[in-house]
Parts: structure tokens; sequence; C-alpha cells
DNA sequence: TGCACGATGTTAAACGATTAACACGAGGAG
DNA sequence: CTCCTCGTGTTAATCGTTTAACATCGTGCA
């Protein structure tokens, strides 16, 4: 009873060949209905549940699933809005063509990456039996990239950089509403937040800020444009897109003696923490001081952040289509960003 | 150039077997550091990225991934605290052993299910090429059980129905401390709302009640049987576990001319949103009305709910554990959960 | 000198399915 | 009566690997 039960195993048994028994798992009607129950019968019988996955994908060369590259621990991505939205807006496309997501752990980046972890998180993008990929933020240089292209599998990435497919959002310009914004409310003096590995709190220097991710970078880059030349911009890291890392980025800003008018920060989650953090020391928020989001999710609203509204949910459907229909949609897409005002931010205070 | 560059293609162009060009990817000790090298070049010279997973997974019959079966749309599971716990528990005792986590849509019960939709959503089961699989709360007769126990895959389940691999909490036994709790503090009329697919807000019937799921059905006999026996208990349905099917059940609740003093919700999502539409009322919640909610996600300590503690993380862990190491771990475990009592009970007013 | 042995490559048999291409008989059209 | 087509079933090639078993060959040791 050890030996496994086969599509020739059944063939043998109900005495048809195992094209015979194919067919009654995938076109029933190139069969005749009778020949298509007996074979179903004796599946059955023999315990036999259907084709073998691993051999119809080899096949085939379908696998019904695409991959999502996570350069951060899933644990914690799972806790970041963001990406809970483009999870969201991917498996809404997905869904329709019953097809499922592959989540791939890629060792994240800490203080550079050794080899041996490389390699490891390597093999798991290479065992991976999927269509297509989505990974969301990685440069053309990136190890999982990389792989993944070499693959030859279609690959939808929101950076930039990215030469092959993709959708994006302006990120310059998302920034030089920002700056704009800021510096109509007389903000000269500003700190950036900006999501990078690195201890919160520390300050980017002019260098360091070519390591940035690209979208941290073009952010940053249009909010400069947005503030007057004379304005000043300080570049401070902003760890890990988390609250912690956030209140900790705020501690460090606000306990400086010449300490900013405003903040803005990489994405709400962290702009939320610093309005926290600056409440906790008894500031008022859209007055003593302005801080700013990004992305618009459901805790900017409520914590009354000024941010930059993408759409994220249509940015994963987008991603989707492109993955499962290459041919029928564009290369690359840029969707519209919006600023959206709330209470975070006002006019620096006279003095 | 439109041809695959395959093992074999790679072993003719080096001169070697293509148990060499195997062997250099797979088991470097096995071959000369210079065959190796010489291998691993040609390989990138022809463009080769390595092993095709689909062939690899087929012959070695291992996937390094395992499967989610979720049977609410996806992108509404992505909002659900629960949910994500539980995934992190996974991905994190996955990403040591670089498995990759599927995420594998099951058509969601509305009401009643076509076969069309059955079919369909099986498909994507049975073509999922995974190791094992973790289905939450699904009970054995479910047909994505049962075309993952047919398929002979490792299953681990929380369901305290579940034959086979489990990792549970005693649902009654939490039902006995909310009702004690609530009977310690004089409620004596209290209102139930299960998460059930249906209209929240309904009333369901003492029949109807069968059809509940599980650890509903285990939390509402232990609630019944921690409150006092002439106590009066309406069950009521609270729709998906979402924040807007939650006001929907509350207010149908309030609205009553007898409406409960109490009301235990079988999530905290649920339980917040009712604490929220209390609060709508102008209802002093913890004095005016008590509310429950269960599982002690972040949401629950921030809404003052009182709840029970079950540790989500570490059950995700342990199925994922169960999974990946069948023989070393134990067939069913019983995790132990805790009242947290918070601000949102309290005593009945006296009149 | 003889021989067992470790290191390194090769042979070849699976793994479990899909699907063109073909064969065959029955029924309909001319 | 012949020819064509359509409906059903079969043959057999192929998808791209892995790995047990075997062959070969220089070495160290008695």
């Amino acid at each position: 009873m050890g030996i496994r039960v086969t599509l020739r195993s059944v063939a043998e048994a109900a005495g048809v060949s195992t094209a015979a028994v194919s067919y009654a798992f995938n076109r029933p009607d190139r069969l005749s209905p009778e020949m298509q129950s007996r074979i179903l019968a004796v599946a059955r019988e023999l315990g036999y549940s259907g084709p073998d996955a691993a051999a119809r994908s080899l096949r085939t060369g379908r696998a019904n699933a695409i991959g999502v590259i996570f350069t951060t621990e899933l644990t914690y991505a799972f806790s970041d809005p963001y990406v809970l939205a483009l999870l969201g807006g991917l498996a809404e496309t997905l869904a329709h063509s019953r097809t499922s997501l592959v989540l791939i752990p890629f060792a994240p980046v800490v203080e550079g990456l050794t080899d041996a972890e490389v390699r490891q998180s390597l093999a798991a993008v290479h065992r991976a039996v999927i269509d297509g990929a989505v990974a969301d933020g990685l440069t053309d240089d990136h190890p999982a990239v990389r792989a993944l292209s070499d693959r030859g599998l279609p690959l939808v990435r929101s950076s930039e950089t990215a030469t092959g497919r993709c959708v994006l959002i302006d990120d310059r310009q998302a920034g030089v509403d920002i700056g704009r914004h800021l510096a109509g409310l007389r903000h000269r003096d500003v700190a950036v937040v900006v999501s990078s590995p690195g201890e919160p709190g520390r300050i980017v220097s002019r260098v360091d800020e070519a390591a940035l991710y690209p979208y941290s970078r073009n952010r940053l880059v249009g909010i400069r444009q947005g503030l007057p030349a004379d304005a000043r911009v300080r570049v401070v890291s902003g760890g890990s897109n988390a609250s912690a890392s956030g209140r900790a980025a705020a501690a460090a800003i606000l306990a400086a003696p010449d300490r900013p008018t405003a903040i803005a920060a990489d994405s709400d989650v962290l702009g939320a923490a610093i309005v926290e953090a600056a409440l906790g020391m008894g500031l008022h928020v859209g007055r003593d001081l302005s801080v700013t989001g990004f992305d618009d999710v459901p805790l900017a609203a409520s914590a009354g952040l000024t941010t930059v509204r993408q759409p994220i949910h249509e940015k994963g459907r987008l991603m989707a289509r492109m993955l499962l229909d290459p041919d029928g949609t564009p290369n690359r897409v840029t969707l519209p960003t919006e600023l959206v005002v709330r209470s975070s931010t006002g006019p620096v205070p006279a003095r």
C-alpha cells in the first residue's frame, strides 16, 4: 500500500491508455461520458486524487502561481499597511484566474549580506515554481531580480530604475508637492525621514544618499526642489518602516537644539509614529511642528496626517494583470498621486 | 535563440554528463574544483540559471513550500489581524528553512457554493506545488481539506473537530472564562456575536447554531456554561470579521427595546467595532454596556477591550514546525488562553 | 608487489504527467 | 457506393532533473 498511485496505475487498472485518464481529468469533452465516469470511478477507488502538481507544471510549463519577493522579514511585512494593500490588490486580480500567490523570503539586508545568506536566499528564488514575480522596490542589480530575469520569468516592479515592466508613481513629483506645500506654509528647515536599513535617527550624509532606496531618493530630490533654494534639508534615517523606529527617529530629531519646523516622512507609518512622539513631548502637531507622511493608508486619516495618496491597491491589481497577460498590457504605467492635506501640517509660527 | 537552455544543453556544451552539471549546482563537494568551475562558466555563458524548479520538484518530491488555504477573499484576509499574526508566525519558522508560503484562494462560502466554483477552487488546490498545508478553521468535510488529504499532504489545522494534526486552544474553556467574568459582574442578558457568513445583526436560531464555525460554537457553549442557568443568551450573526459588519451587528442589537447588558464578540475586530458603535450612540462602554472580544490583538489594547488572549503567533510557528518535521512534533497541541480584563466590561448598573 | 580505497565522472533509470499525431468506425452528403 | 468528417481512443515522444550504481584511476600501506 506504500506505492504511490499515478496516472499510469489508474490507466492500467481501468484497462485504458494514460492519455484517456489524463483527458478524463483535464478535457472531459474529449471522452465519451461512459469512459469518463468509468475512469473517474477507478481513480476514486484507487485513491487517486488527480494529476500530480509538480509533474503537471513540468509538462505544461505553467505553475498557476506568481511569486512575491520579500526582502524584509515576512513577519514584519505583514504589519506594513503598504505591503498589505499591495498584496490585496494582487490577490484580487489573481483570484479571478485561480492563481496562487507565493511569498518568497529573501535575506533582509541588515549590514550587508554574507555570501551564504545570499546563496540560500537565491536557492529559494530558484526553487519557487511560479509563472512570474513581483519584486516591489528592488533595483536591477538586486540578486533576486537577476535570478528571476535569468530564469526568464516575467517580472514586474515599481522602481523608477527598472528597465523591464513596471508600475510606478512619480516619486519626484510627489516630493515636489510635499516641498511646495511646506514652502507655502513658510517652512525653511525640514527633516526628511527616509526608510533605510540603519539605525533610526542617524543623519544620512550626501554621499550616502546614493545608497537610498530609489523611491526615497527621488522623493528627496523632489522635496528639495519644491522648497526654496535656501531652505535647510537634513536627511535622517528612519530605520525599518515601523512605528518603533519612527519614534526613535523623531526623538533624535526633536532632541536637536536647532530642531526643524517640519518633518517629512517616507511613509505614513513613520509619519504617524513621529506625530505620536511629538505629541508625547507636548508639542502641538500642525502648529509647533508639521509632519507629512506618504501613501495615505487608513492610518493616515485617523492620525490626521498630511500625506501623498498613491493608489496602492490599483498598483497591485495592475501588476498582477501585467503578469497574467504580458502581451495585452503596457510595459510601463505611471499612476497618479495626490497631495492630501490634513491637520498635521500648518504654517510656521511667528516668533 | 528561442530554444530553452537546460541541464542537458549545458552538459553537451561542456562535454560532460548531465550528472556532472547537476552536481555542480547541487553538490559541489562531489566534483573536483576545476570541473565545477568549468561547468559553471559554461552555464553562465549559455545563460543557464540553474535547474528548473518544476522538474526538480517532480524528481525530488519536494517543493520547499507550504500552502495556506484561504476561504475568504484574500484582500479581506489581509486586513484581519488574526490572519496576519498567524501568517507572521508561520513565516517566522519557515524563513529558517528557506521555505516559501503559498497563499491558495478557495471560493468563499457566501450563500452556498456552486459546483463550478468548487471545481475551480479545487483545481487551484490540486495545482499547488507544496509539501504541506495549513487550513485554519476548516472542518474535515470541507472540500479543500479533503483534496489536500487525498493528495497525501501533511495538513495542520486548528479546528477541534480535526482528526489529523492540529494546534488548538480550548475554545469552550475560553468561553467559560468570558461567561464567568460577565456573571461575576451580574450580567444575565448577553448577546453573543458570532462570525458567520450571513447578514450581520440577524438572530441565529438554535438549530442554525449547528452550522456555525466550530470555534464559534464551542465558545458559545462555554459562555452559556459560564453564565448562570437562568441567564438570557441571544446569538447574533456578526457577518464577516470586519469592522463594518461589527457596527451593523451592534446597531441591530442596540436598537432592540430590551437590549442586553453585555455583548460578547467572536473577535477583537468585531468587539472593537461594537465598542465604537456604542460610543457613537452615546453609551458609556464598561458601564452602560459591557463588551468583550477575542484574540487580544493589538487593536484590543488600544480599544480597552476585555478579551481572551490566545498565542496566535506561537500557533503559527508551531503549525509550521509540525509541517516541516512531522515526526519530531506531536500530533495535537493545545495552547493556553488567558482572560484579559480591560475597561470595556463592568458591573451591571443598578436600576 | 599487490590491493583496498577514496576521489571523481558516467550511465541510465526513474519522477508523473500532457498532447500532437494517428487510427478506426459510424454516419451523412453527394 | 464512395468519400469526408466527426467523435473517441491510443501511441509515443517529451518536459528537465536527480541519484543509485558502477567504472576508472592514482595512492598509501602492508
